[in-house]
DNA sequence: CATCAACTGTAACAACTGTCACTGAACTAC
DNA sequence: GTAGTTCAGTGACAGTTGTTACAGTTGATG
C-alpha cells in the first residue's frame, strides 16, 4: 500500500528529489475526495498547500450573490498554487476549489512547504513554476473575459474541457452556464449555433467535440 | 548622489536587510524612466527584474488587436511580480508595463533575484508577498471584469485612480475607455450619470472626486 | 404505464454596450 | 484673431446578452 503510494507520487512528481519524496510520505496526509466535495471555500483559512495526486479538480472565484466563474483546473501532478503562498501568518482563500472527478490529494502542513523552499531545490523550482503556470492561465481566462465576446468564451472553455477530459464532455448546458457566469438560455442557443456548423453534437448531458480548431 | 540613492532605497524598501541593500547598490541598476515610456512589451524576452523607486507604473495586457485593460498600479516600494516570476530559461513577457509618470526603477539582473532567493530571508518573503499582492489584485480585477457590469467597473477604476494619485484625476474619457476596454462615448455617459448623483465632477482632461462611497 | 423531475429548445422582449454621425467647447499655434 | 486639433456631449440605431415564459424530451421511479 505505501509503496504504491511512493510510485504513485514520483510518477505524478517526478521532479521530486529523494528527500524531498521521503518528507511528504513522513509528514503528509493523502486524502480521498468524493466527485463534487469542496476542498477550500472562499474566506476559509488556508493550512495546507494541497498537490493533486489523481483525479480533476476546478479552482473557481464566487462573488456574494453565489456567482460564479472557471479560472482553470488542476490535474494531477498540479498543485494549488494560492494555497502554496500564504506565509506563516494565516491567511484566507480568496478561491472556492472543487473536485470534478473523484480525486486523491496530498496535504502538506503550511509549515513544512515553507521550510522545503529552503531545504528542496527541486520543492523551491516545482512552487516557482506552478506560480508561473497558473498566473498565465489566470491571464487567459482574464483575456477571454475581458476581450471575448460569449460565444468565444465559449468555444475557448470547451476546447479546454477537451484537453483535461476528452472529446465527450459531461455536462449539462446549465453547468456550463454557471461557470462562464452566463445563463442557460444563452448558452443553449450558443451551443445550437455550434452544432449548426458541425463542430459539435448536442446529447442530453453530454456534449460531442468534433473539431474546434476552426474557431 | 550614491547616499542619496541608498537612503531613497531603505525609504522605499525599509524591510531589506543591509547585505542585500549591498548588493542591490553594488549589482543592480538604476535607471529614469519618462512619462509614458513602456518599460516592458508583451513577447519581449525578460531579463531583469523591476523594483520601483519613485513614480508610477501601469500593468496591463493588449491583445493582437490593440485592445487593451488594466491589471493594476505599482507604487514605490512594489515590485513587478511576473518579472520575478522567470527562472533561469528566458522567459517571454505576458504583459504591459508603462509610467504613468516619470519613475525611477531599479533594474536587478534576473540571475540573482534567483540566487538572493536563498541568501537573503528578506527578499524571499519580498518576493512571496509580492506575488499574493498581485495575485490578489489580479483576482479583484477579475471580479470586477466577470460580475460587474461596466457602471460598477468604471467606479472601480475610478476607486483604484484616487488611491494611487489623488482625487483629479488627470486621464480624458478616451483613456479611461481604453483602459477597461470598451468606448469613449459609452464612459461619457456614464461619467455624465455619475455626475448628475453629485459624486464626480468633469472637466477638461480631469475629473474631480467627491465621493464613491455610496457605489 | 403513469408521473415527476431534470434537461433542452425557442420566441419575445428588455437592458446594456458599442458604433455612427454630428455638434460644440476648449486649447494651441500661427 | 483664426484655423486646426483634441476633447466632450448627445441622439439614433444595431448587436449581444439576460430574462421571462412556455413547450417538448428524456430518463428515472413506483
Amino acid at each position: 500500500m505505501d509503496t504504491n503510494l511512493k510510485d504513485n507520487i514520483v510518477k505524478q512528481f517526478p521532479q521530486f528529489e529523494q528527500a524531498l519524496l521521503g518528507e511528504i510520505l513522513a509528514q503528509s496526509t493523502i486524502k480521498h475526495i468524493e466527485e463534487g466535495d469542496e476542498i477550500l471555500r472562499t474566506g476559509q483559512y488556508i493550512r495546507s498547500t494541497i498537490l493533486l495526486l489523481g483525479g480533476l479538480l476546478k479552482v473557481y472565484r464566487e462573488d456574494d450573490e453565489g456567482n460564479e466563474f472557471l479560472m482553470y483546473y488542476l490535474e494531477p501532478g498540479n498543485a494549488c498554487a494560492l494555497s502554496m503562498m500564504c506565509t506563516a501568518r494565516d491567511e484566507k482563500s480568496q478561491i472556492m476549489v472543487k473536485a470534478v472527478l473523484p480525486s486523491e490529494i496530498i496535504l502538506v502542513p503550511q509549515h513544512l512547504t515553507e521550510l522545503w523552499l529552503s531545504k528542496f531545490k527541486s520543492w523551491h523550482n516545482f512552487v516557482i513554476a506552478s506560480y508561473r503556470q497558473r498566473f498565465e492561465e489566470l491571464l487567459q481566462t482574464l483575456d477571454s473575459i475581458a476581450f471575448k465576446a460569449l460565444d468565444e468564451r465559449l468555444v475557448f472553455y470547451l476546447k479546454r474541457h477537451v484537453q483535461v477530459s476528452g472529446e465527450e464532455i459531461r455536462l449539462s448546458h446549465q453547468q456550463i452556464a454557471t461557470e462562464l457566469n452566463s445563463s442557460r438560455e444563452v448558452i443553449s442557443r450558443l451551443l445550437k449555433k455550434l452544432e449548426q456548423t458541425k463542430a459539435i453534437t448536442l446529447h442530453r448531458n453530454y456534449i460531442e467535440v468534433h473539431d474546434l480548431e476552426l474557431f
